[in-house]
RNA sequence: GCCGCCAUAGCUCAGUUGGUUAGAGCACCAGAUUGUGGAUCUGGGGGUCCCCCGUUCGAGCCGGGGUGGCGGUACCA
């Protein structure tokens, strides 16, 4: 090959942020994402899918005053000039579907979705442009009875899949109790918006700043490792302190506010309800048996920022584990959700009170895997019986054997390859082949096959030293006459299972 | 976006004060009688030393610029 062909070759690369998913992966992701739909089934969601693509100003991701797509959102145009966006979440298509559908839904309606879904950002590690998201909503109800359903559904959900109670909570809080506490700091009111958000976004890094880079954050601003300095909101001494001592010191005992919140709130009306609903919210779980230990109410969470107007929900994990450096370490939330009574209202005139919670896939997949649950650690994947092709002028023979093994239900496939018998063991061995069949002339002739178990083999070669040793004993194989094919196998595998 | 670090084989990395044909381990492929996985042994394939410009008799190495990757930070529905 000349170097100027070599250099027209494509680069085999996926695209930064996306990544593959093989076989065994796919397999305990499918057990776990299983357990989860059992559970929402159980509380009476029902399916839904709705496509990866939808329309941007569907999805409401237009940049403000300019008619181009948000940055972040994957888009394209249509051939008729209109803007199309994959979709970053799983509650803005529902939203859509929801006003889409309005009349013939049952109301409240609810259900649940599971699906990729796409953002155009940096990523990171554990932070992918493409992801999983597997979400349950109730739209039409505005019923904190639905919020605290939403919350004990995600502990139940996490138990089943072998979450221990007490390694794991499910942290509530509401943006109007967030909104009454700044209104009362002063910064309420249309003119301060801006300022609410810096204030929102601080108190969100609590847990990774710490309190005196949130104060830094309220405050004039915070300059981190790398020399970047990020403006902070400016709050005067007071009011940092009101609110960190509320996201920090208010925590609630059993429903009841450790310090004088509804003194607090006193001047807000919005405040005030939210802090009710929150202990509506508190009560009804643990009505149902949902103690402080799964369900409680904590200030500090505040989630994402646009479309929340109530309660907010966090499901966070709460053992610790330990990163590349043996530090110990929070592994943190696995998902989240609330109330968003507006999002549907983007379609209709009449308000539609909703609420949901959202799980991360692969964040929850990959603590899983922390907490040895069985559902994602157990059995590698398996792969078929591979028929060995010795003598190339009887391939019918062979295909037949392993029309045969279908037939009896068991996965098998013909080598399809060009090597020799060698490399065939070795295909066989990195499909993870349970047995391999073989039939030469010598079986042929005596009408039978030999069926070798690559598990038990594998086992016999530790005690096996020399390659002459090793092909001379031709460990954990046995010959059965041809027409016993099926059922040796299957008997075969049967026992290798229960070794298993 | 901002700050920092890095770039040599598929992977992890060596590479002398600037000196001929750039190396190792792992991985991959193959051995013999075309009938046996692993280990061992032997052999083999595989490189635009990220790219461009400059300095030099000579650059993987020095200088400048670019690109790409990684980490932090910001944004994150």
């Amino acid at each position: 090959m000349s170097g100027d062909e070599k250099k027209l070759k494509v680069e085999a690369r996926a695209p930064r942020g996306l990544g593959d998913r093989e076989a065994g992966e796919l397999a305990a992701t499918n057990r776990m994402l299983d357990v989860i739909r059992s559970v929402y089934e159980l509380y009476g969601f029902e399916a839904l899918e709705t496509p990866a693509i939808e329309y941007t100003d569907a999805l409401g991701k237009f940049l403000p005053d300019q008619d181009r797509p948000n940055e972040g959102v994957f888009s394209f145009q249509d051939d008729d000039e209109q803007w199309l966006s994959l979709r970053y979440d799983l509650t803005a298509p529902l939203a859509r579907f929801v006003a889409q559908n309005y009349d013939r839904l049952p109301k409240p309606y609810r259900s649940y979705r599971c699906g990729p879904v796409y953002r155009n950002e940096k990523p990171g590690p554990g932070r992918f442009r493409q992801f999983m998201q597997f979400d349950a909503d109730t739209v039409g109800s505005a019923s904190p009875a639905a919020d605290a359903e939403i919350c004990m559904m995600a502990a139940d959900a996490l138990e089943k899949l072998g979450v221990a109670r007490g390694d794991y909570v499910i942290k509530i809080n509401s943006r109007k109790v967030l909104d009454g506490v700044m209104e009362a700091i002063g910064i309420g009111g249309e003119e301060n918006a801006g300022r609410r958000l810096v204030v929102l976004r601080a108190i969100d890094k609590l847990d990774r700043l710490g309190p005196d880079g949130v104060r830094q954050l309220l405050g004039e601003g915070r300059k981190d490792e790398s020399g970047d300095f990020t403006k902070g909101a400016g709050l005067s001494l007071p009011a940092i302190d009101t609110i960190l001592s509320f996201s920090l010191g208010g925590q609630y005992e059993e429903g009841k506010p450790q310090f004088d919140l509804f003194g607090l709130l006193g001047k807000s009306e919005t405040g005030a309800q939210g802090a009710r609903e929150l202990m509506e919210i508190e009560d009804l779980a643990r009505d149902a048996g949902y103690g402080s230990d799964r369900i409680r109410i904590d200030p500090s969470v505040v989630r994402g920022l646009e479309y929340y107007t109530g309660p907010v929900f966090e499901a966070d994990l709460t053992f610790e584990t330990r990163d590349e450096k043996g530090h110990p370490v929070r592994f943190g939330s696995v998902g989240g959700g609330g109330r968003y009574d507006g999002l549907v209202g983007r379609f209709r005139n009449e308000n539609t009170p909703a609420t949901g919670f959202s799980i991360g896939v692969s964040r929850l997949f990959a603590a899983l895997k922390l907490v040895g649950s069985p559902i994602v650690t157990a059995q590698p994947h398996v792969g078929p019986v591979v028929v060995l092709v010795l003598d190339r002028d009887r391939l019918a023979d062979y295909q037949r054997m392993v029309a045969q093994l279908r037939g009896a239900g068991i996965a098998a496939e013909l080598y399809l390859g060009a090597a020799g018998m060698k490399a065939q063991m070795k295909y066989a061995d990195r499909r993870r082949a349970p047995l391999v069949i073989i039939q030469g002339s010598d079986e042929k002739a005596k009408g039978e096959v030999q069926i070798k178990d690559l598990v038990a083999g594998a086992r016999a070669a530790a005690a096996i030293a020399t390659n002459e040793e090793w092909k001379a004993a031709r460990p954990a194989q046995f010959s059965a006459p041809e027409s016993e094919l099926a059922e040796q196998v299957a008997q075969a595998l049967a026992v290798q299972r229960e070794q298993a």
